[in-house]
DNA sequence: ACATAATAGTTCAAACATGAACATTAAACA
DNA sequence: TGTTTAATGTTCATGTTTGAACTATTATGT
């Protein structure tokens, strides 16, 4: 076997994505510890996030969204509901789905939340200027959209 | 309570790092569905890349490196190990550490799955011109600089 | 209408990550 | 030296994520 290919460490785009990764992973591990105080983890926080913009999904939307499974939507949910942070209705066409809809307290926990979350995501890009922050958004987006159709 | 604060999707830079949250989700997905066929997951990979850039180097460097727990190390080897893919020796000087090294079948192991990663980077970054790529690698890096002193 | 497919959500067992407590060994320092 | 402090790796209990099997409901096709 030829093992004498050409070694991912000397490409750029291998790289440069490994430093994405790392500061992802450093940036979410950072956010879990900040959001302690509010004791409320990541996902959690992603699930908040979702139902403020999208009032009335399904958990299978959510689980979409969150590119997750739909059982773990199920065990995720009975945590915010039991502390009052959301609400899960049955449909009144479908019986198999359930609309899920913040509360007040749940809008209120997700504003104190999404302080933490913006001063720390302002700290992290705060070395770039607006026009790289851009294009790197665009980029990504675009690398979302190519593995999506992988 | 004012809850009428800025909302962090009206801000460039919340929107922008959620992307780049997403598209590492997403990758890090489909990387784990191509490497299924070599029985390694993405965690062992970063595992196995280390030890061929750092042979010899101990558990808790490791851990360091990969940000993650001892204790995460600890529980990960042993599938490696048993597998014959890397050796654990104890440290002559300090008994306290162990080295580790990748054996033939590890390197050879790696080998075929850095073809995978590496073919998964470039389709995903096909899209970038190698200027945005090295702007990306160098933005992210900042990134993980500035917050590991957080 | 009726049988078949597909969909939404749940349950459960297994895999995985985490942090605290622990044993062993090394370093600091009195 | 002897005592204290720190570092390495393990163990264990806890919480999370996953995918497969399951129930209930709706869509599709004949």
């Amino acid at each position: 076997m030829n093992i004498k290919q050409e070694l991912p460490w000397d490409n750029p785009r291998f790289r440069n994505w490994v430093a994405v990764a790392r500061a992802c992973h450093v940036l979410e591990r950072t956010l879990a510890v900040k959001l302690a105080p509010l004791d409320l983890k990541p996902a959690q926080l992603d699930v908040l996030m979702n139902l403020y913009r999208h009032p009335g999904m399904s958990q299978h939307d959510l689980a979409r969204r969150l590119l997750v499974g739909r059982s773990n939507i199920t065990m995720l949910l009975p945590q915010l509901e039991t502390r009052g942070l959301l609400r899960r209705e049955g449909d009144q066409k479908d019986k198999r789905v359930l609309r899920l809809t913040l509360t007040e307290a749940g809008t209120e926990l997700l504003m104190q939340a999404l302080k933490v979350h913006m001063a720390l995501i302002e700290k992290a890009m705060s070395q770039s200027t607006p026009e790289q922050c851009d294009m790197i958004g665009e980029q990504m987006r675009k690398i979302a959209d190519v593995l999506r159709e992988a």
